[in-house]
DNA sequence: CTGGTTACCGAACGATCGGTCAAATACTGC
DNA sequence: GCAGTATTTGACCGATCGTTCGGTAACCAG
């Protein structure tokens, strides 16, 4: 065990990543071309690295990939478990669970978009896949309640209103920006207004 | 040039496809593993047909992607040009491009599908990228439109509104499946129904 | 300085990629 | 039947894929 602190910046050579710094670059050419699309050798030159180097940090081209979407999971699955997602009204613990999970959305952007972009093709997509299930299925829960409760409209079929709602809130990762026009608070305000009261002034 | 029909069926060999058959299980192959990530070798697993015997029907695997979002992209323009989205209040206008862009989506649904997951990696996805700008933009002048006639709450920043929009309806290639619970104008009518009026019962 | 650990590299591996080609087969009109 | 076209095939191409490995600098504790 060494004492010093990991990772100092070697002065007169290219700088040093960090995993975490490491891991930013890889998540963003994964988005920008595609997981399957990107190449080791794509990794590389965004790096700096050779392609051999990675193999140091990382045993392989998927846990790059588990290492991100893992973190976007757990930070999903972390605002369920906030209690104002547990008690009061069901329409205002989805009204909570809609913020926070756009708020989070943003937050980790880059993990949330490829978690949402997996297809299946590897252990750890079909991982993610089911975790994604999971979770889906915890919001139409709180639909459900809300519709029973009568404060979500009953017209609309339950299961179509949660589809439509997780699509509108996922939807976010194809165009937000952090750089943008919109803050965060305010695309998730702008969400809740949308999903909650429509797009119709009265 | 030959009188008889085209591609027959052979009675005692594997049944031929029409070139329309074989997209569509193409099409099929691509959006359930992803076009990158979905090999040439595949393909003739799918069909039948090797590797090889592709190439006599289509030039190149890229060619396959294109005719797909081609037809794609061309059956949402269309809606733009229909009468209804010319004339009236701008809130009108709107709410038919939606509610159309949505019966499109779905009558069409593999071909949109590959269309919402381009990544701009060749040629073909780099005006795919395009031409969903186009579309978007339209939309959004619509939206903008709207506002103005004081149809639509203007609370929300208009673009804001436009990307949420957009969203709330592409999000439907992810989870819509013509065999289950909803017909394709259910959907179209609680698309409508969510984006303008909201989730709230009143 | 020395020894050991950390970080990196170039070269190469077998596998698979999209694509080509000449030859063989299936099918048609006659 | 035959001639000719339409379709399919397996063998093969160079390129690139993710990964491995032996070696080599860089760095730090003593």
């Amino acid at each position: 065990m060494t004492t010093t602190p990991a990772n100092p910046r070697g002065p007169g050579r290219p700088a040093r990543y960090t995993p975490e710094e490491l891991q930013r670059v890889v998540v963003q050419e994964f988005i920008s071309r595609g997981y399957d699309a990107t190449s080791m050798e794509d990794l590389a030159r965004a790096t700096g690295l050779t392609k051999s180097s990675f193999y140091y940090h990382f045993s392989s081209k998927e846990e790059l990939l588990r290492l991100a979407v893992t973190r976007a999971v757990d930070a999903l699955f972390a605002v369920l478990d906030e209690p104002a997602c547990g008690e009061g009204p069901a329409i205002e613990r989805l009204e909570h669970a809609v913020r926070r999970s756009a708020q989070v959305l943003v937050e980790l952007l880059p993990n949330v978009t490829l978690l949402l972009r997996v297809r299946g093709n590897t252990d750890t997509e079909r991982w993610a896949l089911t975790k994604r299930r999971e979770f889906d299925q915890q919001l139409a829960a709180l639909v459900q309640n809300a519709i029973d409760e009568g404060d979500v409209r009953a017209d609309l079929d339950p299961h179509l209103v949660t589809r439509l709602l997780f699509g509108l809130v996922n939807s976010v990762v194809e165009w937000f920006r952090p750089s943008g026009a919109h803050s965060a608070d305010e695309l998730a305000e702008g969400i809740v207004a949308l999903a909650f009261d429509g797009l119709r002034s009265r």
